[in-house]
DNA sequence: GGCAGACTACTATGGCCATAGTAGCCAGTC
DNA sequence: GACTGGCTACTATGGCCATAGTAGTCTGCC
């Protein structure tokens, strides 16, 4: 089992949301993306660098049938969104998701519906917690 | 002016953190409170390379003056954790606060008292942005 | 069948950072 | 006044990562 997703880093991560944009593609087509929101964007070779590192480490599905290349995301968005996540909340915050939500709140922009659906979650959250004990997501075996 | 917050690396920050708890110390006493609750700490010299690092980008204030030197920070929490959110909402969630928040609050562990907060924080927030367009904090000089 | 353009594979480089060692200094002790 | 223990200053090293170059290969076209 790979329960595990493998470590990403910064310049691999921006290569996967294009790819979970897009859906998959071509080393080409990544940067071609890069470049139309980022800035400037890297050489085609360093994009191919990171492309087949993430692949090797099972990040992204290569076909070497076509040619070029395709690749397509093997890991899910949610998956390396929320390990980041964790991972950010106990390094900077120590694990006190009341502050950094309470931050964000204040500080960040959340839009008017932003703010009504973290409310009902909020609801439907205190709702459950009343009934059983801390109702966390279940990890089937 | 230096508004800006020098940039700090997450072994600084841990640094920090020990500072920010017990609002001064020596070397040694850093160390000390890092072995405590971290595992395995750093060297004595690593811990020192650190803090004087921090003290030359101007996070620390050092006394000279007493022996062994004595550091206290002098950037402040809320600013520098605050810096550190807004880049990783940048970098990772690409600024949607939004969908930051509701990871968190459904799958981290928030207490029925920080749920509480929250939406109380919540509801002051919608009722000022009903009046004012975007009440944001001050950044008094 | 050879050439041009695009693509891939392998390798290189430099920066940043975490870690820590060594040498030298200073203060208190016997 | 020499010694010891702790402290500081300076330097070194190795890892990780972002970036990219070069050489070699493939494919399609003339």
């Amino acid at each position: 089992m790979d329960a595990g997703i493998p470590h990403v880093t910064a310049a691999e991560l921006r290569i996967l949301k294009v790819l979970w944009r897009i859906g998959q593609g071509t080393v080409r087509d990544v940067k071609d993306e890069l470049e139309k929101d980022g800035a400037e964007a890297s050489a085609y070779t360093t994009v191919m660098t990171l492309m087949n590192q993430l692949a090797t480490k099972g990040g992204l599905r290569v076909d070497r049938d076509r040619q070029p290349f395709v690749y397509a995301p093997a890991i899910r968005r949610e998956r390396v969104l929320g390990e980041r996540l964790m991972q950010f909340l106990a390094n900077v915050f120590d694990g006190q998701a009341g502050e950094l939500v309470l931050r964000l709140v204040e500080e960040a922009d959340l839009s008017a519906e932003d703010l009504k659906r973290i409310e009902e979650r909020i609801e439907s959250r205190e709702k459950h917690a009343s009934q059983t004990r801390r109702p966390r997501k279940e990890n089937p075996p």
